[in-house]
Order: C-alpha cells, then sequence, then structure tokens
DNA sequence: ATAAATTGTTTTGTGTACAGTTTATCCATA
DNA sequence: TATGGATAAACTGTACACAAAACAATTTAT
C-alpha cells in the first residue's frame, strides 16, 4: 500500500523485492486472472503487452508466457499481429459453459457425497458463511466470487483433478458471462440457496443433492444468460439497427 | 519424402518453404502432439528446446510456446530450470481421468441423442468402419488412434464446444496412460464394440446409451490401468519396497 | 467532399544473447 | 573401488533487438 515502485505489488512474498523464477509468473497471472474474473477489467478491453510488462515489471516475454494462458484458459482471445484482449463470451459460448457445469457438477455429486467428510462440509458451510456476510454487507464482488468457489469446493470434495481443474476453468467462464451479459444483480442474488444441498450431501441423498444441482444451474443461467442477447460491448451493429428502426418508424 | 532439407517435414502445406506466423507452430504443435499421442515417443522422454528447434527449424521461442501449451494439457511435464518430459500420468491421474471420461461421456449422451442426425450418425458410424479395418489388418496404432476418435466425435454431436474440447483433452491423455500402463493389446482390443452404442443412439435409446457407456469405460479402464500399479519407468520406490519387504520376511 | 494512397507510429512476432541452474565429467582422496 | 568435490558442458529462463504487421493520421487525387 505504500511502496512507491513503478512496477505494481505482486502480492503477498516476503522476500521483498524481485522473486524467483516462475513464481513471478504465476503472481503475474493471479493477478491478471483475479482482475479479470472479478472483473475489473472489462470484457474487450486490449492487454498490450508493453503496458502489462512495464505495469509488472517485467520483460514482453513473460507476460506473452501468461498471456498465452489466459488464452488456453478463454479468459483472453490472441488474434494473430492484433495482440489479446479480455474476452468475450458468445452467447453460444455462455449456453455450453452452462450446459457443461450441468454435466460436470451433476455427474459429480454422487463421488462428492461418497467422499464428503465431517471436515471438508465444515469447510464448506465457512464458505457458505462468509458467501452470506458479503452478501448481507452489500459487497457483491465477494459475494460472486465466494459463490463460484463454493462449486468448485464442492467439487474437490469428489478428489478427482480433473473435474476440479475443468470446472475451475468453467466457473471463471461464468464470472466472464455474468460480467458480459449479466444483470446488474445477477450472481449472486436470491440470498444463495447453497445450504441446502450442504444438508442434502451431508445426510449422503445423492439424488436430491443432484437434482438440487441441476434446477440451482438453470436457476442462475436463466437470471445471467437469457436476459441479453448480445454482448453489451459489441453491439455496434445491433444499436445501429435499432437507429435505423426508429429512423424508419419515425420518418 | 523426398525433400533433402535439414528440417522436419511439416506436412501437408502447399506453400513449400517456410509458413507464415502461427501456422507454423500449429505444425509444429501437431507433430509433437501426435508423436506422443500416437506413443512413437515413450513417457519420460526428455524434449530439448535446442533439439526440438533444430529439429523443426525454428528458434527456440516458438518451441517453448508449443511446450508450454501440450504442459497445459498434461502431455507434457515442464519443470523449472529442469525443461520438458513427455508426461508420466501416475495411476491416480489415470483414474480421475477414466472417471472424468465417464461423468462427461455418459452426462452428455442425452444431448447426443437429442441432436443426432442420419448425417452424424453416418460419420461416426464410417469412424467405426475404418476402426474395423485398422484392427483386422493389425494396425493397433490406428485402432487406437480412431477409437479415442470415435469417443470424440460422438461427443461433437452434443455441439458443446466446452464439453468436447475437455473430452479431446481426456481422451489424448488417455493415450498416454495406455502408454505408460497398458498391457501390449490394450486400447483397442475385444474387436471394438462401438457399433452397439450408435443403434442405441439410432433407436434415441438414451438411458441405454448411457448405460452401455458407463459400462464400456469401466472395461477399457480395467484393461488399461488395474493391471499394472505403478509407472514402468519410475519403479524404483516400489522396487525398494519390494526388496524391503522380502528383507523384512526372510529376516 | 469523399475516397484513396502514403507516411509515420505503435504493437506484435521471432530470433538471439547472456545469465543462472542443472547435469555430467574428472580427479583427488579415503 | 567407491566417495566427494571441483570443474566443465549443456540446458533453461529472461531480457532485448530487430523485422513485420496493423493502426492512425495526413496528404493527394478524383
Amino acid at each position: 500500500m505504500s511502496k512507491k515502485r513503478t512496477s505494481i505489488d505482486l502480492g503477498s512474498m516476503q522476500g521483498e523485492e524481485s522473486m524467483s523464477g516462475s513464481a513471478r509468473d504465476e503472481a503475474i497471472y493471479r493477478n491478471l486472472y483475479a482482475a479479470i474474473v472479478e472483473n475489473h477489467l472489462e470484457p474487450g478491453t486490449k492487454l498490450p503487452e508493453d503496458t502489462l510488462a512495464e505495469a509488472f515489471g517485467v520483460s514482453r516475454t513473460s507476460i506473452r508466457k501468461v498471456l498465452q494462458r489466459l488464452a488456453y484458459e478463454r479468459l483472453v482471445d490472441i488474434r494473430l499481429n492484433r495482440g489479446a484482449t479480455v474476452a468475450q463470451p458468445t452467447v453460444k459460448e455462455a449456453r455450453d459453459v452452462f450446459a457443461a457445469r450441468r454435466i460436470v457438477e451433476c455427474g459429480v455429486i454422487a463421488q462428492v457425497v461418497a467422499k464428503a467428510t465431517p471436515d471438508k462440509l465444515a469447510a464448506l458451510r465457512d464458505v457458505v458463511r462468509r458467501e452470506h456476510e458479503a452478501e448481507s454487507r452489500g459487497d457483491r464482488r465477494e459475494a460472486i466470487y465466494l459463490s463460484g468457489e463454493f462449486h468448485v469446493e464442492l467439487a474437490r470434495v469428489s478428489e478427482n483433478e480433473a473435474i476440479t481443474d475443468f470446472l475451475t476453468g468453467l466457473v471463471s467462464r461464468s464470472s466472464l458471462v455474468i460480467a458480459t451479459y449479466g444483470a446488474p444483480m445477477a450472481g449472486s442474488c436470491r440470498h444463495s440457496e447453497h445450504d441446502d444441498v450442504l444438508e442434502l450431501i451431508a445426510a449422503g441423498d445423492a439424488d436430491g443433492a443432484r437434482e438440487w444441482m441441476d434446477r440451482h444451474l438453470r436457476d442462475v443461467e436463466r437470471t445471467v444468460v437469457l436476459l441479453e442477447e448480445e454482448p453489451t460491448a459489441l453491439d455496434l451493429r445491433k444499436v445501429l439497427d435499432g437507429v435505423a428502426q426508429r429512423h424508419r418508424r419515425e420518418r
């Protein structure tokens, strides 16, 4: 908070000046990742390599690596000779992401129930508690973050890394979808019902938990995606159409 | 086949000498990807940047990008200051991959049945036909490849790109698992039963197809993973354990 | 006045150099 | 002969430089 460096402070490292090797890349990645997923960078925002390199105090080489990774995760879009921008999921992509989440999160529930322990359930309840706190103090960003975190942590109970990693990617893409299409209150509204599924899981009711999850994800998708039809940023065409329409009507 | 270049021929490009921009990277990626997935490069094989750069006639910069991508896909392993090697999935990882496949491939079946058309079914039947041909002429490599291709193409019928991409990754990792743990005949034996599921799908029997898929994937996993317990290469620990055990017993 | 062309600036793509680390080799010593 | 350590070789990580492409702005032509 008080450092007078020219470059961005890369979070909690005790070693003060300059960290080693891939830790730095990782820190830069996390920063950019958080900035995108937490919607500090609007979808479509350009991400010039020079700017980022200077901001983080490294060369373009490291920045490129990070951008490649984010592109692989579909959080940024890299076009040839045109650089990187924060990704703007299409409606199709948004629907695919939520359909994928239904398949994965409902499919993994059986294992989640099977591997649930008091410890893990307590940790999950804690996430829900913090979610409620964030909501009641009006911290929408934190509430959205914790909402996603809950789903990821729930999947993590299954101890299947392939699934957990995939879902992590889907959840972060969901955040982008919310940023692109979401109504102002979307993503965490209806005072998160996450408690309910924990009850079902604790009771060993896999079928019930699966049905709950399916309904929950459909609800979330409905409040997020189906409200708008095209990305707000790339609306030029639609806006022009609207103008043209009004023009015709008023002629 | 007849070029006297010093670098590897990067497949079918009409432009003869040197291709442009990211097309070259893509070609290098495909070459390495195929080499790994088709088991031309044994798991654990070192992949030095200089060697690859020289082999493909580009600088290390391009090679690095390709290796990073393969690392994201878990096909190669990159360790700090230690370079890249062909990945050696652990047993845990292998089980996770197959469990993930069961979740995804069974979960997507409903959409596959819903979106199946005569065209798509014909294309799938063609894959199965080529699979049979490869088997009957003893081309095990091609048979394994087409076996994986069938699963991916089946998922593609759902038209969900997130799911299809994820499954593509899981299938290529399965190939690595087969290369690491598989019995000599594993991966495509029992004269692929893939025809059966096409019948069920064509008949619109989603439940039947899902059950078939679950059983099929369990069968494949059993013939591939459960035969061995540890990677043949990194067996040191287990060998030592065995030695220690024998030592205790004979003491 | 509009469109096309040209020039200049910015940004990306790719190769190369150098520093730092790991790995291999060799020799001394027990 | 085996062990330990020093030296050398090989390789990776990062920065930097130059070339090529895209973009913006100005001039020129129609």
